[in-house]
DNA sequence: CGGCGTATTGATACACATCAATGATTGTGG
DNA sequence: CCACAATCATTGATGTGTATCAATACGCCG
């Protein structure tokens, strides 16, 4: 059989669960709906009821909090090949929005197809389970450097994380280069600085040989000089696990 | 029926969740191992492969994310009534710590137990699911405030935020009140400032008069000014939820 | 009583914010 | 294809919130 666009998804739930052959024809088997999505769009808003999940394909998607006076913090990153928002379908009243960050597609699948075919295969439940709390790690290790590491060191921390999760999607060039297509404000977004402040630390970092960031593509140069900086350890991206069986 | 000591973790889980007669008393017959636990104790290590989780009855028990030079930040709390871990279940090898905080009972259920009922009862998986994703909501809130607020309006949001959840919790008393016993240096490391700084934030909220913070007792003076200095929205909390059935 | 964690306070240093201005890009409609 | 606008990147000057260092005082427990 060939590979559909849910493949990608299977995958994704390969990497840290068992699926038996019926339930990923189950995953397979899914209704969605292929999207482009331009930049700059609020794909889901704060306070929206949800009724949809979105699987990234290409592109780039943003998880954002937000305080009354318009002050934006990027929360959570979504890379090609992750769903962005999978755990609104055990929760659909977000308190977050999603932003389209660049010219995506996606695949939109509904909750109700989720949820149900959760309640059919608890293996499956518990793969999507599995799949949110692996992004709480990680929602985790961001609040820890947001708080307790200067500016060089979050962005260093930034790369090495995005060159772990592209080089699981397949996106990573052998010569540790990405395309990762955000402006600079977006970036201070995610580090929790100005977008003054961000663009000297990314200038720093270049003029330190450590890594080329444009616009579009991020260029590593020294990695194992940015994991000193950041003081990098992967494991809490769950990316390399020995597959938990799917019930204890 | 007399309510067991799991009754409260019933309750939790109706708090967002429909659960059938059948399904309450499957939860209701889980077993469990009562456990008084001291201060200053690591429940759990960074890095362990767990096997159980805790539903704290009395006490406080904290997350800890943790840097090589031994730097702490506190990533989330629990209070009575509320599971610690229950995401560990899903993923058990941890990249957090969780930590003692003060003296607290709390009720130990293996993870083979809580994904066996999950398994059986997918109403009941679905449920411990959306138990987490309220947890990646307030983990939300948090990497904002950290990063965007000024440490007074910090410390605000964490009191108006910790009155919500202990009056949820009915721990709260009629004069705004509860305890809440930590050291200013762990309420430094909720905030991500030094403990210095904890303390003069601390010292000007309470000669502003806005709240007295010892370390035992947290005493709320002025609840909407500190609404308004924390800019402060319980949503988030997810604690006034409509019930949403258990399959969409 | 002595010892140790905790709280408090002051002096100083620095990372980052803020304000402001100028280039560089990108996009868009005439 | 150019002109214009809008967004984004870059840089300097200055201000401020918080860290750091250091000392003292307090409270609890053995």
């Amino acid at each position: 059989m060939s590979a559909g666009p849910l493949q990608k998804l299977v995958d994704r739930l390969l990497l840290r669960s068992v699926l038996s052959d019926e339930e990923q024809q189950a995953v397979l088997s899914l209704p969605c709906l292929e999207m482009d999505l331009s930049a700059k769009r609020d794909l889901i808003a704060i306070g929206d009821r949800t009724e949809a999940s979105y699987f990234v394909q290409t592109g780039l998607i943003g998880r954002f909090s937000q305080g009354r006076d318009g002050v934006r913090q990027i929360v959570a990153l979504h890379i090609p090949g992750e769903m962005a928002d999978l755990c609104l379908v055990a929760l659909p009243k977000t308190s977050w929005a999603f932003h389209v960050l660049s010219p995506s597609t996606v695949l939109k699948i509904s909750h109700a197809d989720l949820a149900a075919i959760g309640d059919r295969y608890p293996g499956i439940a518990l793969a999507f389970w599995r799949d949110c709390v692996a992004d709480m790690a990680v929602m985790s290790e961001w609040i820890f450097g947001i708080a307790r590491r200067p500016a060089e060191a979050k962005l260093a921390h930034l790369l090495c994380e995005l060159r772990c999760r592209y080089k699981q999607a397949g996106l990573l060039t052998t010569d540790d280069s990405f395309t990762f297509p955000v402006t600079q404000m977006q970036i201070a977004e995610v580090l929790g600085v100005t977008s003054v402040h961000a663009n000297r630390t990314i200038r720093s970092l270049r003029e330190r040989g450590f890594a080329i960031i444009t616009g579009t593509l991020v260029r590593l140069l020294d990695v194992p000089g940015l994991i000193r900086l950041a003081d990098f350890d992967a494991s809490y991206l769950h990316l390399d696990e020995r597959k938990v069986s799917t019930v204890a």
